[in-house]
DNA sequence: AATTGAAATGTTATGGTATAACATTTCAAT
DNA sequence: ATTGAAATGTTATACCATAACATTTCAATT
């Protein structure tokens, strides 16, 4: 029986590109960037490694943005939240404990059985924000 | 001075498709829709719609799906949170207001100044789940 | 070492989502 | 009547994602 999970090269390459970034990335992006490495990428090759990737929860889709991010938290299970910079285009996955506890709760109360969460803030984080307040 | 907000009939017919639905409703099947009453519709027309229908708070984008969901507190400003059921697709919009408290707190904490916030949960409504408990 | 079957990848084609760019029309204020 | 902004018409294209079928890889079994 084999061990059900394979970490082949295009899969790992493509997990390479998305962890070397801080920054969501898109699948044509990510297509251009496979290519030297793998001159007969096709669109379903980059789609097929990125599907495993998810369900081994090694990375997120971001979907307000059609782009992936690396899981800041992956062999831990967790629900995550997603801060999106509107400036600098950095993403930070936090656990958000807090927020996710009283989103079960919310569910919970409305007898709602959720399956996924996404939560995506879209706005301005510390690093860009604080360079302003030094402006004359 | 003109009043600045024109609810033109494409507008509004596109505002009255998507308010007749508790689904989601995707732009092109839209745009099918408004065919008959708007011969020379393009997807630009309808993509136009509705970013206007978004910007005046009357409908809402469901990022999860690439569809369009009519807002359950229009006028009102107010964060929302969406329930997508996987089995009947209705999606229910709700305030929680517990949930949004803890996420404005968390934000302020980590001093990430949020523009937008869109929290997604998929899974089985109430109304679905029941029936299932009736079963033999 | 050959067989085999599932998983992975190659390949072609197409469908679905969204916007850019420029032309024309509408419409209310002057 | 003029005018200028907002809305719409129109064409083209870019971007995002999957279906369907062929072929290859690879480890377990014989
Ligand atoms: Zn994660
Ligand atoms: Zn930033
Ligand atoms: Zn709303
Ligand atoms: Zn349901």
């Amino acid at each position: 029986m084999t061990r059900g999970v394979r970490l082949t090269p295009i899969r790992y390459q493509v997990l390479e590109l998305i962890w070397g970034s801080h920054k969501a990335v898109k699948a044509y992006d990510l297509l251009d960037r496979i290519k030297p490495l793998q001159p007969m990428a096709k669109p379903a090759t980059v789609y097929r490694a990125l599907d495993f990737l998810i369900e081994q929860g090694l990375i997120h889709r971001v979907e307000s943005l059609n782009a992936f991010i690396g899981c800041s938290y992956s062999g831990q299970q967790h629900e995550q939240l997603l801060l999106i910079c509107k400036l600098c285009h950095e993403v930070e996955e936090r656990a958000a404990e807090k927020v996710m506890k009283t989103l079960a709760r919310e569910m919970k109360q409305l007898a709602f059985v959720a399956h996924s969460k996404s939560i995506e803030i879209h706005g301005i984080c510390i690093k860009c924000a604080q360079p302003m307040v030094n402006q004359t």
